[in-house]
DNA sequence: TCTGGGGTCCTAGGACCC
DNA sequence: TCTGGGGTCCTAGGACCC
């Protein structure tokens, strides 16, 4: 927490809404909802004439229609016009202060220390209340509500507080009052499981909250959240605003209109989603190691498999092979709702500057484990294995080879996931790896 | 016609290494 | 032969955010 209201936090009204509204005046004042349109779609953004009709972000298109009055607008987003309005709003804010962290395409803090202002509560009052202007001038009147306080946590609460156009300046000194009175859903990191552990013990306030000790905190919701929960509660807040922050993760996920079950159209989605994905990486200049599948089922049960190899990926068609092999480990039956890929892990680098030199031979190795006699046959089985490098994945009949590491290998007979089979971890000197003929190689 | 798509962070267990 | 602890990496899942 500082001493002076210099962190402020800007979230603007509606904003797909709002963009739509002021690219086609037939839509101002009328409820509109953006978002998917499809069987199977969500709201993303509602206007607040549709908000007034029950109409919520993240609620089924199919209930918003239901509770919307004919008229109404449904729209599946045009996300190059938010692109370039967001992108005039964050030029405003820039020109407050190098030190800008945009939070998504509508929501950013300003550190206005940063910026050299004059920190009295009347001038950061009158900056605040100059940028709405301008940015409802720039964008031609989209709105945007402004929260200035002494921390991130009260500056974005304090934008909350008076939406939509609304601007809070939270007085040093002040902070608590603000807090306490406010449900504990208003803090960040506290969603709907929280909140009703909470409840549970009577905690329904951040007054409430302030009142736990931090044994007890932590106990109920872990040690992390628990003690970062305390001290929210306490106003104390010294996080600092940070540009740039670098990505961690790019994904690609797709529901589908109708499950799907056919393994070709599976392959081919995998295949779509590792282009969309690898050609972000590609764009951004970065790779990862670790690709993540995601599998949604017919019966809304999600999972997530993963694996992490010795080179960071970029390639589409390498992305694609790893994320095929991982949902073929996967029980499809009944269906697939969704399907994601994702890269983490990530490297500024691309892959393959460090050891494009060498090509490595392959080592053959005879794996003896016997694996599920009826699923894979026979053992033992061959696998080829490139040291340094991923190994590679031999396809065992029904089950899969896989590993990863720099000088073992893990050999895992996998079938159905109701039965899986052994898990062996061999390193290369192991007496039980002899070698062997290499198999067809097709990698 | 219930439940999107893009992320971040945390936890917990197991393997592995010292 | 038995018994450790600490740290890191990996995997899977879950809460949360916009």
């Amino acid at each position: 927490m500082r001493r002076e209201p210099s962190i402020l936090h800007l979230d603007l009204d509606a904003f797909f809404a709002a963009v739509e509204q002021r690219d086609k005046p037939s839509l101002r004042g009328r409820p509109v909802v953006v978002g998917g349109t499809g069987g199977r779609g969500v709201v993303a953004t509602a206007s607040y004439e549709a908000r007034a009709f029950g109409a919520r972000s993240a609620m089924s298109t199919a209930e918003a229609r239901r509770l919307c009055p004919p008229g109404t607008a449904f729209l599946g987003g045009r996300f190059a016009a938010y692109r370039r309005t967001s992108e005039v709003v964050m030029g405003l804010l820039r020109e407050l202060s190098p030190l800008v962290e945009p939070l998504s395409i509508d929501e950013a803090y300003v550190d206005l220390a940063a910026g050299g202002h004059d920190l009295s509560l009347a001038a950061v009052t009158a900056l605040a209340r100059d940028l709405k202007d301008r940015i409802a001038e720039a964008t031609g009147g989209v709105t945007g509500s402004v929260g200035v306080a002494t921390s991130k946590s009260l500056a974005k609460i304090g934008s909350e507080l008076d939406k939509p156009d609304g601007l809070t300046v939270v007085p040093p000194g002040a902070e608590l009052d603000v807090l306490h009175p406010l449900p504990v859903r208003s803090l960040g990191g506290i969603g709907p499981v929280t909140a009703e552990r909470l409840a549970q013990i009577s905690v329904k306030t951040i007054g409430d909250l302030h009142r736990l000790s931090l044994v007890d905190l932590t106990s109920l919701v872990g040690q992390a959240h628990g003690a970062g929960l305390y001290r929210l509660a306490r106003a104390d807040d010294d996080r600092p605003v940070v540009a740039d922050r670098e990505a961690k993760s790019v994904s690609a996920e797709e529901t589908f209109a109708r499950d799907l079950t056919d393994p070709a159209r599976l392959a081919a989605e995998i295949e779509a989603l590792a282009v969309r994905v690898g050609s972000r990486l590609q764009r951004s200049g970065t790779s990862g190691r670790t690709v993540t599948l995601k599998v949604r089922r017919f019966d809304y049960s999600t999972l997530t498999r993963s694996q992490t190899l010795a080179h960071a990926l970029d390639e589409p068609r390498q992305i694609a092979e790893v994320a095929q092999r991982l949902l073929a480990g996967v029980d499809r039956s009944g269906g697939v709702r969704l399907l994601g890929v994702g890269v983490s892990g990530l490297s500024p680098y691309a892959q393959g500057d460090l050891f494009a030199e060498r090509d490595p031979e392959p080592v053959a190795l005879v794996v003896d484990e016997a694996p599920e006699p009826e699923t894979v046959e026979p053992p033992p089985a061959v696998v080829a294995w490139y040291p340094g490098q991923d190994v590679v994945h031999a396809e065992l009949g029904a089950g899969w080879v896989w590993g990863s590491g720099l000088n073992r290998v893990t050999v895992r007979f996998e079938g159905p996931r109701t039965a899986p089979g052994p898990v062996r971890t061999l390193a290369a000197d192991d007496p039980d790896l002899a070698p062997g003929d290499p198999p067809d190689w097709t990698g």
